[in-house]
DNA sequence: GTCTATAGGCTGATAGAC
DNA sequence: GTCTATCAGCCTATAGAC
């Protein structure tokens, strides 16, 4: 390849890229689509606003790549508990770790998805929607696999995983404002997360087992 | 009082002002402070955008003033349940039961809230700062009741009201989209609701019964 | 590939007539 | 109290220099 010439050129515009992805990430959680300006993204990347339009064609299709890496890491975290073939109880267990710990290291995840879910996925581009989907399915799935295997007592599956994911979601879509909160910084926010998760599992646990069989002890 | 020659005047007022805030009220719920225009919200309310300005002092003041009705009616609507001194686990159902009912009745609150909870309280008014966390805290006292009492089992309170708020606002806060993907207008989302009430008291309930209480029938 | 400068459109607010 | 007309400011996108 004729890289040579190109190396450093190449290397400064992924770098662009990168920056400006990373800028807007945060700045699009933080404030939403409307609530972010150009100009905040690009002075937060340390590039010129008009790097913009030239890497992703606008703020709208920065958005778009944004929220469809997001969602894709998603589906990839989530590929062996889609496939497993584990008991219901287990893969809610480890649904619920694995959102967590996806949610720790994406924290923008969350709040994309709860912001593009109340805007009735106003600016959400049209083949991004079965990813999205994608999530929602896959914990209705496990709780009418529950149900239908007789671990679970009979509970509308539909309602069911909406609230587990409203749990999930709002828990860490909140994380900011609970800082905010709490007096300042907080130190080190991994105790209460690993408190939820143990907490939200057990609940969740005891709260679908059905009556005949034994929960598992925690 | 000297009504009568400005009484005409006095109600198309107070029209207008309702109108306004009816209006204002669904289109920040549905698109957020920063998504709404404030010709759309005239125009909606079938008047002149100029009125905004003059009967609130503009946009800002005006969300807030929503905001704070809102959230008014959601401290008065859990009066009783605040001052109860029955057992955690029936306050926990009448809780599940009135948010449902609050929501069912002004569906803004719960978008509203969720959308101030994003935002890390950006655009919030100081001065309705406690009124907010009112819902937060009884929620946690319920919890931290049942834990005392010995009638749930060892939850972390903090964790586990956030998780259950979350249920509750995710809920109604995706009312609209999941409209929209059921197809179309969804004939009446009351049986939904019901069922999402009624598995909701279930599955906490269970979830949060100490091992060695029988939890009620369901 | 990156930057500066600027265009063009829209937003929220207000002065002044009725 | 309400409306029309208009302003100043801000937002995103782009043309053109380097």
């Amino acid at each position: 390849m004729n890289d040579r010439i190109s190396e450093k050129r190449r290397r400064s515009s992924e770098a662009t890229r990168g920056a400006l992805i990373d800028a807007a990430t945060e700045l699009f959680a933080e404030r939403g689509f409307d609530g972010t300006r150009v100009d905040q993204i690009a002075q937060s990347a340390g590039v010129n606003k008009a790097m913009i339009s030239y890497h992703f064609g606008g703020k709208k299709s920065l958005y778009n790549e944004i929220l469809a890496a997001t969602l894709n890491e998603a589906h990839d975290r989530f590929h062996e508990i889609r496939y497993s073939d584990a008991p219901a109880d287990d893969r809610l267990r480890d649904f619920i770790f694995a959102f967590a710990d996806l949610a720790a290291t994406q924290p923008a995840l969350p709040v994309m998805v709860i912001r593009e879910v109340l805007s009735g996925g106003l600016h959400i581009d049209e083949d991004l929607l079965p990813r999205f989907l994608e999530l929602f399915k896959l914990v209705q799935g496990i709780i009418d696999q529950g149900v239908r295997e007789g671990t679970f007592t009979n509970v509308n599956s539909y309602v069911t995983h909406l609230s587990l994911l409203g749990s999930l979601v709002f828990f860490f879509a909140t994380k900011q404002v609970r800082e905010l909160l709490a007096g300042s910084p907080l130190p080190s926010s991994v105790p209460e997360v690993s408190a939820f998760v143990r907490d939200l599992q057990r609940t969740m646990g005891r709260g679908l087992a059905a009556p005949t069989a034994t929960p598992k002890p925690a």
